[in-house]
DNA sequence: AGACTATACGAACGATCGTGCTAACTTGTC
DNA sequence: GACAAGTTAGCACGATCGTTCGTATAGTCT
């Protein structure tokens, strides 16, 4: 009965071409969207064959479903783990959102932020990705409430405010500082969004 | 030299046709998306034919940006003209923000605000369509801005604001409700919005 | 009434969509 | 070095994409 298992999984080479299919379709599903992202086209961009990119995913929802955890970890490393080390949870609130909006400006996703771009074109579809989808934003949200919560503790925010209605507020400046940014190409709207955060906090 | 033109006439079943034709469009648009929506599918929603809708637009393209127009026209409809009869500019700020949401809320589009969509879909898409929306979006913050200048003109806002500012503030805060309740399908997303608002005039 | 033409349809076009199948090549393990 | 499994490419499929064309219908005008 001891049915011994090959225990080989992945292949290094193999590891190595999904990272970069998965890269490249997050940056690509913020200019074409999740759905408007062919597989062909995504398969030309990275200079493989169809054929060879699809055989990493067995369906285009899983190559979504894959696309979004990706964007996940790009924005994990790229604005929340470096706030991580700072124990000032004001402090960190504040460069949590000025990662944010640098992240966006720095052009790490083509289209701004890659939840902004998915939120909108999921919002109703229902499925899997959706639903990942909106876990993603409740994390964010979630996280944003935290810090609220943790420095009015820390009597740096006015412990009146209801913190879910600040993260609110601030989640909105965000939004808005990438939309307008990307809409119009032009860092004044990020600027606005600074200004807003400054003066609600 | 004088080249009599064809004088494009138009029969009142045909206009008919294509008010219903770019209704169903800019509906079917904040769910597929301006470029996911499809002829075919757009056909068959309405019980035509694909090549009887077609005749309507030359291209893909001049029905996306009639689809706009349509869009901007029932937005205008549905929340903008109803407020032009109140005299005074903050009552009047305060009217169009509320009815934005109500619009909102509603569901006069199945996907929430039409133009919340298309800015995320053609954020970074150049072209005509883009163009469109980018100045429709011009429009709307303008009008916002507008309503400030006037309410500080009447002492119903502090003459200390920055206009453009505020604008932006308050447009973050319908957007971010707009997207959230149709990311999650929750009035409350609306209701934060709403507070936003009272607590920021 | 008849003539004119905007409107609508059915069929078909080449291109591309997502998706399988099969065979070759690479890599890791014994 | 051999064997097994992971990786990639070639080819093809049915469906659907935007688009074009010829033709039948039906509203409008003299």
């Amino acid at each position: 009965m001891a049915a011994t298992r090959p225990e080989r999984r992945t292949r290094s080479d193999g590891e190595r071409s999904r990272q970069t299919i998965l890269r490249a379709a997050a940056n690509l599903a913020t200019v074409d969207g999740l759905e408007g992202l062919s597989i062909g086209n995504l398969a030309a961009h990275i200079g493989m064959s169809k054929s060879g990119l699809y055989a990493h995913f067995g369906s285009k929802e899983e190559l979504q479903l894959a696309t979004v955890d990706t964007a996940g970890q790009i924005l994990a490393a790229e604005v929340i783990e470096p706030t991580e080390a700072i124990a000032d949870p004001r402090e960190r609130l504040e460069a949590l959102l000025d990662r944010f909006l640098a992240y966006v400006e720095r052009g790490v996703f083509q289209g701004g932020c890659f939840f902004a771009s998915a939120e909108a074109e999921f919002g109703n579809r229902p499925g899997p990705v959706r639903d990942k989808i909106r876990a993603a934003q409740q994390d964010w949200r979630a996280l944003l409430e935290h810090l609220v919560r943790e420095a009015q503790a820390a009597g740096s925010v006015d412990a009146a405010e209801d913190p879910v209605q600040l993260a609110f507020e601030l989640d909105a400046y965000l939004l808005m500082g990438n939309t307008g940014f990307v809409l119009h190409d032009e860092p004044a709207y990020l600027e606005q969004a600074r200004a807003a955060i400054r003066r609600r906090l």
